[in-house]
DNA sequence: AAGCTCTCTTGATATGAGTCAAGTAATGTT
DNA sequence: AACATTACTTGACTCATATCAAGAGAGCTT
């Protein structure tokens, strides 16, 4: 009974001081005092219901935003009208970040079921570090974990281990929440999944079995427990893994 | 005679206050009093010979460097010992930003042929970044434009597109630079190419001749002469086009 | 509960790009 | 200038994964 299963969290609306994300978002570092001045600028907390769009690319940039629960994903289109799934966000993870140098969204962000998140005005945000270097600090930090994290997916990989890969860094970032790492609801349809990952659908189904059959992980529709994480981390090669 | 050909630049040691890069570099935006703050946490300019190392991977991280003439690669090994060239890196460009969270570099930093780059310790460009705004503002402009570009080449495509591509990018960075956009000298070696693209040095080897073929370019050794860039980026499918 | 739609699964086939192998050109060394 | 070494090219073959096609469940709607 130690942890629940992610998705069926429900939307809270605390402020950042009282938020359980605080070790992982933006108030790393802060002082209680500082906290109450980014808890300012810190918008508002929408509900989004599922697909419900956050901004569309091409949107003019003003804010960055916060998961605060649920999930929400990053769609770019290309030049063919193909969607790619760059990302899925969970509690405590920023995004919009990759905006701020073109002054534009490079990409739509889309609720994933019901979710919930916080808006930061992001010219308030940068005078605000102006003046609390800890803030400025771990703005930076969350860039440069945007960076290294979209460097690892370059690596092209083959279809198991980039599945096994990223189930091992899902499970992962459960954990640093606080979730069970080894059970949780894949709140994104085998679609998007695939389409992260640069496969076809019909893979990510198949390599579901297979990885059932050999005893890595039990799967039902959404309902996932991984039974041998050491094995898919192993699986993986461990690039996106650490 | 407008422009010359990139790879025959020699390095120079101005101050960023008379640097032919300041507005692509970090000083964007800065006063020439600022510039002068700035100047004094630029270490050193090294020059680096072929294949010599900046940084390895694993190393504590102090430094983020910027690319005064020349080339670098960051080259990532993944568990398997195969390395994976995350990115090459033109005059102007910094590199080292990845490991800002980590505080040590996720990749190693090496010199393509011979090149010459300005190093700043980080702690000392945080601290001034309190005090400057605008270099605060340049800074994560460019972090922002690192996520964008690390995200744009997830995407999978075809390795004609995949190679079209990154003629048509890296004749963008040239331009941006002031040389030529046609004309550049390729300064890696082709299986770093491929290695960058993932894909195989044979397939770069039937692409550039098909690409020559079909009057695209003309490629001689590593003298390469784009004739019909719009093909290319159409070709391309104008992921990293822009 | 029947019918519809959408997601997921499973099978058969096609193909893009990797691998293996051999050869050629460029560069460096004695 | 002969040789060695490395980078690149070209061809034949293989394989992983996409594509095409069809069927099976789930979840809605009526």
């Amino acid at each position: 009974m130690t942890n629940q299963i992610a998705s069926s969290r429900s939307p809270s609306f605390l402020k950042c001081g009282q938020c359980s994300l605080g070790s992982l978002c933006l108030p790393v570092g802060l002082t209680n005092q500082d906290m109450g001045e980014l808890e300012h600028i810190v918008d508002t907390i929408y509900p989004y219901s599922d697909d419900a769009p956050v901004y569309t690319a091409g949107q003019t940039f003003d804010k960055i935003y916060a998961v605060k629960s649920g999930m929400f994903k990053s769609v770019i289109v290309d030049s063919l009208g193909n969607d790619h799934i760059t990302g899925f966000h969970l509690p405590g993870e920023l995004f919009g970040l990759d905006a701020i140098y073109s002054e534009k969204y490079m990409s739509s962000a889309v609720s994933l079921g019901t979710s919930s998140l916080c808006a930061i005005d992001y010219s308030d945000l940068e005078q605000l570090s102006h003046r609390l270097p800890s803030l400025q600090h771990q703005l930076m930090n969350l860039m440069s974990k945007e960076v290294r994290t979209s460097q690892s997916l370059n690596v092209d990989l083959t279809a198991d281990q980039k599945l096994a890969g990223f189930l091992v860094a899902l499970a992962a970032r459960y954990k640093e929440r606080g979730y069970s790492e080894t059970r949780f609801h894949l709140v994104m349809p085998r679609r998007d999944i695939a389409n992260h990952l640069n496969m076809a659908p019909e893979t990510v189904s198949r390599l579901f079995k297979r990885f059932s059959n050999e005893g890595l992980l039990d799967i039902n529709r959404t309902d996932l427990t991984i039974v041998d994480l050491p094995a898919l981390k192993e699986m993986s090669g461990c690039a996106a893994t650490k």
